[in-house]
DNA sequence: CGGGATTAGAGCATATGCGAGCTAATCAGG
DNA sequence: CCTGATTAGCTCGCATATGCTCTAATCCCG
């Protein structure tokens, strides 16, 4: 075991603990961007968990997602580290804020204790352990990502629309998009699958998918 | 002292030591962009510290660039947290990558076991605890910042011509740019002192400063 | 001292982007 | 069945952006 040159082994100085807390952003069907809540008996919390011996951030935030929220199968991204050394009234402690954005038909909420809450609503601002500011952060970084690129997330279930598109943006930004500057700017990433749309009010549109 | 439905406190589970790593880029005047190595008694490597107990992460960071290369009065931004747990030979750590740019003057090396490297420098990429990676993210954020904004690092002496400014630009592009489609990008976020430059080659240029 | 090199600022022609309006194609409801 | 509402795709006029060239103003060196 390694020992520095005073004879000490890591162990030896103090450490904080780690923890995990995520942000998991979903665009239910005609509904405005909403985050992942899940209840604890202090009340209601991003999904969280302390990291493990030797464990990736990464797979915490998916063992933690899996416990509290009975969701799979996401790919989460680092957005900061909280460390104000109070912040936590049980000990020092870490928390490396991740983002996951994720189709609404991933997340089956029926027998876990979750729920979807706006990204706007005033109940967010109150949350404690700054989650607050990692939903802000993790919308900053979710609209950044869909600033130029179709659907890097895949929220959107395929083929689509343009219009499909644009208000799947429009929920994203949280504001309008301008119907044809936002055509112009996605079409070219985009491929034709060759059909028309069916089954809906107005001029049938073509129907596209992206890598 | 907290304990949990177990009876365990935070401190009988697990937990990493974390440490801080640090990419201070500079321009050292008519250079390329570069990077602040210190040499420790395993080789050249980016300024680093553990966490001392309670501290915060931007004031480990202050207090390694102090100590490992004389360097002070930054401002640290967070970059990303490396965490395989087979990173390093001592034990468990994760290391929180922060990246920093100061101008050239601010750096008094010569009595300090620290040099600067081009970004570019081949040895860079076989730095040892993802000191490579860091060292791209960081230059990935700086790019990122001085993409719309004139002189956001304040890298640049003041006044300053177009010129000038533009040659930073470069410098942290790392490629030329169009000299008329810069200056119209930049001059309406600048505030011209009034005077002209003296003392060069070529037609005397206005001065400028920016917030 | 003068010419060449270098640089700055501005004007102009061309290219590109934007937003509004028009035509066309559906569906729903009376 | 027809009309109104809704939506899509495209065109066009206008606005904005780009790149090149020209004139002007220095400094340096022979």
């Amino acid at each position: 075991m390694y020992r520095d040159s005073s004879g000490k082994t890591l162990e030896d100085y103090p450490r904080p603990s780690v923890a995990v807390d995520t942000a998991v952003l979903t665009v239910p069907p005609d509904e405005a961007l909403s985050v992942l809540l899940v209840h604890n008996k202090e009340g209601w919390r991003l999904p969280g968990t302390f990291l493990h011996e030797n464990e990736r951030l990464a797979d915490a935030v998916l063992r933690s997602l899996r416990q509290k929220a009975g969701v799979t199968g996401l790919a989460p991204r680092q957005l900061k580290v909280f460390d104000e050394p109070g912040r936590d009234d049980r000990g020092w402690v870490l928390s490396v804020a991740h983002v996951d954005a994720v189709p609404a038909s991933r997340l089956d909420l029926t027998e876990s204790d979750a729920r979807l809450v706006p990204v706007d609503a005033d109940e967010l601002r109150g949350l404690p352990y700054g989650h607050g500011e990692i939903i802000e952060a993790a919308v900053a970084a979710l609209r950044a990502s869909y600033e130029e690129h179709p659907d890097p997330a895949r929220l959107l279930q395929r083929p689509f629309t343009l219009r499909e598109l644009r208000k799947l943006h429009e929920a994203v930004a949280g504001q309008p998009l301008a119907r044809d500057t936002f055509r112009r700017l996605m079409e070219p990433q985009l491929s034709a699958t060759g059909q028309m749309s069916t089954g809906r009010v107005g001029k049938p549109a073509r129907l596209f998918w992206h890598e």
